[in-house]
DNA sequence: CTGAAAGCGCTTACAG
DNA sequence: CTGAAAGCGCTTACAG
């Protein structure tokens, strides 16, 4: 606040640096970054006096500083949709554990599913020149990510492919999870299956929608145009959906749903249904084992996906070169109930 | 790579700077910075010059320069006990939110409850020169962070207090809440109340397990021993715990569990228990409703926790110097069946 | 073993 | 309206 201290004593809000602790050691600011860097080269006389200023002044390294000089900020970030939903939340901590181990920290944001915002992120991550960048990408066009990628910034998308460009992608098998999904339904004896899903625009509900559709053909049934709903993941969208679907005189007799925040309206709607409905969600929920009927789901491997892209991440930053690459995370359908349902007609 | 080339072109991996844009446009440096803030005093024929130098190069400002010189980052960290835990998730959106509207990103990491990584990471942020800290402690004993708030560090705690140190600090009404829900046991009846809660080196822990102390000693109700158990949350460790309750000659009629980890898992034992037995949850979880008998919690507000710690942490950078404050924010006893259970024999 | 000078990429404080 | 110089707090590349 007060601006008018030359700098003689450290003032209430400014911190000492390497010029201030090597002017109280009576050193040249070089044997300081010495021993901050512990580097070698320094009598143990020397370093003893230097440690002694650092603690009387109470110095701790400005590492923006620091970054400036050597080029990287051992640092990424890390852009999802929802910092709230707790399908994210797994793959959020096991790409922070890979950048801890590689000494870097996490800087996180949501892009709340407006590719406006999503690029507005990545680009202040950009300018804040962090060395790397994990996408969940909320846009379709990364274009504008072009110039930073050949700048240096290593990238890689996970969940959803990047658009328009060429980058490392790790995504989970959305297709073939929907497909055994629903194919399970098939096989429980079902033929007027519902799937219910996120938004066209969003790159998963169109594998986990082609998926059901696939699933469908092999079996050699057909679908009717009231069996299929996109849309927002919001509670009144989905259970006017499913209500919708389980109304007039050929109900379906299950439903398949595209992701976790579908499931959980889908199955308190089908709850206070009269009439059993057999049900498979994709991506695993808490508690899901306890409901009666148990939750049927294709569970995803978050962890997995979040691992897998902050490793490849790193390798790029350690100069992996190859080909951008296409990693393909397999799902896993835990049957408990709900999906295992028969027709009552 | 090759590092021979002096700066005429750009080469990969190295990004231009406003010296390249001056160079390419003609002019200044400091007319580039002009014209990248928006700063007036430009003429509309110069700017157009630089503008078009910035494009033909891809220039984006470095921002880790530009908060070198400004002295502050525009960035807050916040350390949370696990970015996975979904009771963390509207915590750090609602504190994402705050940030983005004050312009600031947010570092966030993990403190794995262990107080010596709650530290290190604490201090990581520090040197990185954030501009402030929201905290979930993990450690009792916080004077390490005296130097960096002297320094200038606004620093916020929340959901837990902080140790040793006088802070801003934002809390659940642990107490009250848990109190509320042990005499809503009582209230149906019970006597025999056992309690199941974390570790008791977590603040929220003892809160909790006091409240329910303070429930039964004004009904009139002695504790056995035996009724109470705080450990890890791990499965395995509270799966003992509520087993243990039930067995014997005098099993406990109802559960109180102090977390939302503790909650699912004592639950999952109840529900493949042979007599029912009543039970209260600090914590909300999803599907809670949806389980037979629904589960009866006490509800945290956790968004409410993150945004008031977020508006205190930026009131302090925005200048506020009052003591100290320690907001509380309530908890909701939401009723759902499982508490309203009565004791069979 | 030690340190003065230059530079990382910006902004600040001035001068024209 | 425009720009040269100094400086933010470090590290790099040298020289002693």
């Amino acid at each position: 606040m007060a601006d008018t201290a030359r700098r003689p004593e450290p003032r209430y809000g400014t911190r000492p640096t390497m010029k201030d602790v090597a002017a109280r050691a009576g050193v040249g600011l070089k044997t300081v970054s010495r021993v901050v860097n512990a580097e070698p080269g320094v009598t143990p006389d020397t370093e003893r006096r230097v440690q002694e200023a650092i603690e009387a002044l109470g110095f701790r390294r400005n590492d923006s500083a620091r970054v400036l000089r050597k080029g990287r900020t051992a640092s990424i970030g890390l852009v999802l949709e929802d910092l709230a939903d707790p399908f994210y939340g797994p793959l959020n901590r096991a790409v922070e554990e890979v950048a801890r181990a590689h000494g870097a920290l996490l800087i996180n944001g949501s892009s709340a599913e407006d590719p406006d915002r999503e690029q507005e992120l990545v680009l202040a991550l950009c300018a804040r020149r962090v060395d790397g960048l994990i996408v969940i990408p909320a846009g379709h066009d990364h274009r504008y990510l072009e110039p930073e990628i050949k700048a240096g910034v290593a990238t890689v998308f996970v969940d959803r492919p990047a658009g328009r460009i060429d980058a490392d992608t790790v995504l989970s098998d959305s297709f073939g999870g929907a497909r055994s999904g629903a194919a399970h339904l098939i096989a429980h004896g079902h033929r007027r299956i519902g799937f219910i899903g996120d938004q066209p625009r969003i790159h998963t509900a169109i594998e986990r929608l082609r998926g059901y559709r696939t699933a469908m053909a092999e079996a050699g049934l057909e679908i009717h145009d009231d069996w299929v709903s996109l849309g927002t993941t919001a509670p009144e969208r989905v259970r006017e959906a499913v209500t919708a679907m389980l109304a007039g005189p050929e109900p379906v007799t299950a439903i398949f749903a595209g992701n976790n925040r579908v499931t959980v309206t889908a199955v308190r709607v089908l709850a206070a249904h009269h009439r059993p409905v057999a049900f498979v969600g994709f991506d695993d929920i808490e508690l899901a084992d306890l409901l009666d009927p148990g939750v049927t789901v294709i569970a995803q491997d978050a962890a997995t996906l979040g691992r897998t892209a902050a490793e490849r991440l790193f390798s790029r930053l350690d100069g992996a070169v190859d080909a951008p690459s296409r990693v393909v995370v397999p799902t896993r359908l835990i049957a408990r109930g709900s999906g295992e349902i028969r027709p009552s007609a």
